[in-house]
DNA sequence: TAAATAGTGTCTCTTAGACAGTATGAG
DNA sequence: CTCATACTGTCTAAGAGACACTATTTA
């Protein structure tokens, strides 16, 4: 895909800010909710030089077509994974968080089944590495304004935990009732009531029975596909214990 | 603010994609959901011309300090109005909305109390009006994707409304709490019974009594203002009538 | 007193939350 | 058998929705 200028005289020749795309990636790795982190080149005329950063970059013109085509190649590159759940967060952009100059980046978030990728430098590139966003949370040092582009994606997470089927992007199907409990437990910080948690679920019909899965003691649990891999399912109420 | 090129090395020299920033600006105008749209320049070499758009245009990397700082700029350019409700919606961003090439947009939202701007052309520009949202989504005519963003704009809008104080954003204080039904129910485009209402709007406590307000006739009702303009209330539940 | 709008009381029914119970597998 | 985990039943209390009622003004 080339620019082409059509019938129409250019735009004003206004300075144009960098344009870039970066991608929050969650997964839940060694039972802690974690985000993928790509670390800063050591040279020293490069912008935080050795910080670690959210996977992203320039965008491309002639490779993609639009932002979101955009942040899924990136999500490639980086793990690998070809649909996840991808939605856009937001887009920050000022005079001051890049010292390059004028920048705005476009940011998306998505969800990948847990990756036993071990919390040191990855296989697919030197320099990835999932850390546990607690962790990151409680000492933000990332690149540019990272921290609080992490802190953003968390908050939105979190709070879309309370009312939708999202943490089922989380897991490989098919996956068990006990399973996806574990996964909102985890995402929330809190325990959850199982009676209440699987007669909301059920409710909801956003799960298809796939057989019973042999768990790895005891009793076999039911194992459930998603009806609809596009989007979650949005529940009435929220998880809100009682007051 | 000018860019500054401290010391770091220029970022790659990629080609730029246009930057710009879009805002969609609702009010209560004759009882109805509008927005204000501006009118293109009828020069035959500008993209779209004589077609309405969403009011915005190409960041000032020299005016702006930030993404909400330009949108705020271009708030009060069009409107005069200084500080209010404004959210970012999103990012639309690709090599075929503007046929100059690619560009992306970052698009707010902003709520400003009902305006008796009628519904021709304006008072501060040229080419400014109203418009009802009913109508514009019915025949969807904008120019670039703005019909596409009018969109998404306005189901943000409806959605938050089910289980948030927005509307009351929409209102010059002090307003009264029937006032606040009626603002609720045009932007839901159904009634809401009046006790429930009540009931939650001062269970929420994000109102604070402003002494009895003179209707225009008949029982004189109590006023309110926002004990927090900064933000909406989000209740704990939705607005749906039992199913 | 009538009309109009502001504001309250009350009943019902759904349902979340809590928790105790039963079912079904492994060893 | 026991133990561990999957799954179900039941009680209770909060609160939303529906709607009828009272209150306070103008004309």
């Amino acid at each position: 895909m080339t620019v082409t200028q059509r019938h129409s005289k250019p735009a004003p020749d206004f300075p144009r800010p960098y344009t870039t795309v970066d991608v929050v990636i969650f997964t839940i790795a060694q039972g802690q909710l974690s985000v993928l982190l790509v670390q800063r080149p050591e040279h020293e005329d490069d912008p935080f030089p050795g910080l670690w950063a959210l996977p992203g970059g320039f965008v491309n013109v002639d490779l993609d077509a639009d932002l979101q085509a955009c942040a899924a190649r990136k999500l490639k590159e980086k793990t690998g994974v070809d649909s996840p759940y991808l939605e856009q967060l937001g887009s920050w952009g000022g005079a001051a968080r890049d010292p390059r100059g004028w920048s705005a980046t476009h940011v998306y978030f998505a969800l990948i089944p847990a990756h036993d990728l071990p919390l040191t430098k990855g296989a697919n590139a030197a320099d990835v590495a999932w850390f546990e966003v607690d962790e990151l949370l409680a000492r933000p040092a990332l690149a540019f304004d990272h921290s609080t582009i992490l802190q953003a994606a968390v908050e939105r997470l979190r709070s879309k935990v309370e009312y939708t089927s999202l943490p089922a992007f989380l897991l490989t199907e098919p996956f068990t009732l006990p399973q996806l409990q574990q996964v909102y437990e985890t995402v929330l910080g809190r325990s959850v009531d199982k009676s209440g948690f699987r007669t909301r679920m059920l409710a909801a019909n956003f799960l298809v029975e796939a057989g019973h899965v042999e768990g790895t003691s005891n009793r076999p649990a039911m194992g459930y596909r998603l009806a609809d891999r596009s989007g979650p399912v949005v529940f009435p109420r929220t998880f809100s214990p009682r007051g």
